[in-house]
DNA sequence: TAAAGGTGATGCAACGTTTAACCAAAGTCA
DNA sequence: TGACTTTGGTTAAACGTTGCATCACCTTTA
């Protein structure tokens, strides 16, 4: 419990000016070689670390990222973490993550956090029902940032995002394919775009086959709110054959719902889930779902980022991946009538 | 992307000085109502936001905690980062999480970052093998810290952690009270203290009884490293009756296994796992486990670490929680021989 | 009327870096 | 020899806060 060491203590150590120990272990500025060990073994002696804040306020840098996501205990967003953060190691930044768990004002204290510490950038999932003030915020402050997954309704920023639409459609019509024609859509809140893009997908599937009816349930996105919003759409919807999600956990619960009232998923009853969490494979009745890597959407997000922060006067881009289905025992032919 | 406004520019829009409007943000000093509004006013319409580092480096005080933890992506953990970061957030911290998974040169990496942002104090799990040079640098620079689950080889620090051996010794005493005596231990790496204290407690309980065979078995904590644990387990050794498993996803990874071969968890081999994740009560063969409530360890580390901030010089202290047996169907007696 | 006390605001140094500007000494070259 | 470059280093000014010491002014009181 000491105090902590200083330049100015390595400096006298080794029995040159601050600045020469500063530029000395920089590795900028012209030193000769036995300074520059003196001053490397002052260092070493007094375990010196050097002052994160002090240097960035000086040097205007900061080489630690912020990243705000509406949940953290998930697989997939936790895939996505890794990935930035792999990435953006590589190039000498540090990702530090806080847990919004979509909650608006705790994610305004979040990112008002971030531009008190002026952090280098910044990753962030937009809260459901994001208020334009915060992107405002964002925007006075010059903050480097990419918003991914769900789209931003103000302000002009970077963003990645999955192709729902065009991910949903393909599932779709692997149900219309099927023979289904009765289809449901089940999990997301309302107002969050990722969902309503989702959402499109499926209806434009419907359309093209000259089908304009489709179940909306909403329903938060964990197993437990996926049981119970199924039984509800079975008591009132039965005519229902095949629901499609708007992530897996919620079709694992539907799948779970669906067996518990003595049906199977894929015989009876078809779901597909989105994410391919690694639960997908692994659950009751092995999920139908909609695939796309965490991983790689976390290095490129990285990637925007860094873009953004070397050339801040770039317009903004979008960058969106696909999502391919994996079938797998929760799809099947309707029961034949 | 504008240019940050600083302290001086809303002294300068409510033509005061920067002291002034400084007690004015902060509360302190003593202040007319007019000037105060004047600089509320005119802080509000820049949109001003203090800058940290500056704040923090002139005042030593840090409001920022830092989280180093070997996993993120598990509801447990992201109970415990949930419980304690409310607590810190009511007491106007705010904690920033680092994903170390399990890799002790990261993790180094993280802990001086820490270190060079002098954050206000750091919580952290210890990964594998974490060498004592670690410890020293915390010590040497004096930063409050709080140790969770593993407790540290070395160095004087707080720590909260689980009742390790108590638990595993009750659910051993379950599974001998129900006829097995040929169990094993599946799960968590060598030289992990929280699987040492663990296994410790399955032999206490086994020596009770006059039993001093257990087989042991590394492997990951995940699903799909439980599964093919298992299958070798069952393969080298067919006379194990029951498994007790350094966590949930082990377990459940152990009991797919037993589905796979036609067996059935709970009838012909009995399974228990660790911590009572939710995936735990909705498995494909809902889990008998140790249950601990993750929030209330994330509070609890928490208190602890804003003692530490208080009193720096207390002696270190170890505060432990209990974890309680929750039958569920993957446990029950053996087969009749 | 002079000393004392209260109120409200300000000036200045400091926190630990980085970096531009500067400089002394030594080496190079015509 | 004198001018010019190179080498190796130092000085000092920032970065945006906070908090102590100070001060001008006004009111009270002996």
């Amino acid at each position: 419990m000491t105090k902590k060491p200083t330049l100015a203590n390595v400096a006298n150590q080794a029995g040159v000016s601050i600045a020469t120990a500063s530029q000395v272990l920089r590795g900028t500025g012209r030193i000769s070689d036995t300074t520059r060990n003196l001053v490397k073994a002052a260092a070493k002696k007094l375990n010196y670390v050097p002052d994160a804040r002090a240097a960035s306020m000086r040097s205007g840098a900061n080489h630690e990222i912020g990243l705000s996501i509406h949940k953290i205990a998930n697989r997939f967003n936790a895939e996505i973490i890794s990935g930035a953060s792999d990435l953006l190691e590589d190039e000498g930044y540090l990702l530090s993550v806080l847990d919004a768990r979509d909650d608006v004002v705790r994610q305004r204290k979040q990112l008002e956090a971030f531009i008190r510490s002026s952090r280098g950038g910044l990753i962030w999932v937009p809260a459901a029902d994001t208020p334009e003030s915060t992107f405002d915020l964002l925007n006075t402050h010059g903050l480097p940032s990419v918003t991914f997954l769900r789209r931003p309704e103000f302000g002009e920023l970077d963003h990645v995002g999955i192709e729902n639409a065009a991910a949903t459609f393909a599932a779709t019509n692997h149900l219309l394919d099927l023979g289904h024609t009765k289809i449901a859509y089940l999990g997301g809140e309302a107002n969050v775009d990722v969902r309503s893009e989702r959402i499109e997908g499926c209806r434009k599937a419907l359309n093209a086959r000259g089908i304009d009816d489709i179940h909306i349930v909403d329903c938060q996105d964990s197993r437990s709110a996926g049981i119970e919003a199924m039984h509800n759409l079975m008591k009132k919807h039965p005519e229902v054959t095949a629901v499609v999600c708007n992530g897996d956990m919620v079709a694992i619960g539907a799948s779970l719902a669906i067996g518990q009232v003595g049906m199977r998923p894929g015989r009876e009853i078809s779901v597909v889930g989105f994410d391919d969490t690694p639960d997908a494979k692994y659950a009751t009745y092995p999920l139908t779902t909609l695939a796309v890597s965490p991983y790689e959407l976390g290095r490129k997000l990285a990637r925007v980022l860094l873009e953004r922060m070397n050339e801040p006067n770039m317009p903004p881009s979008t960058t969106l991946v696909p999502a391919k289905l994996v079938e797998r025992e929760t799809t099947g032919a309707p029961p034949a009538k």
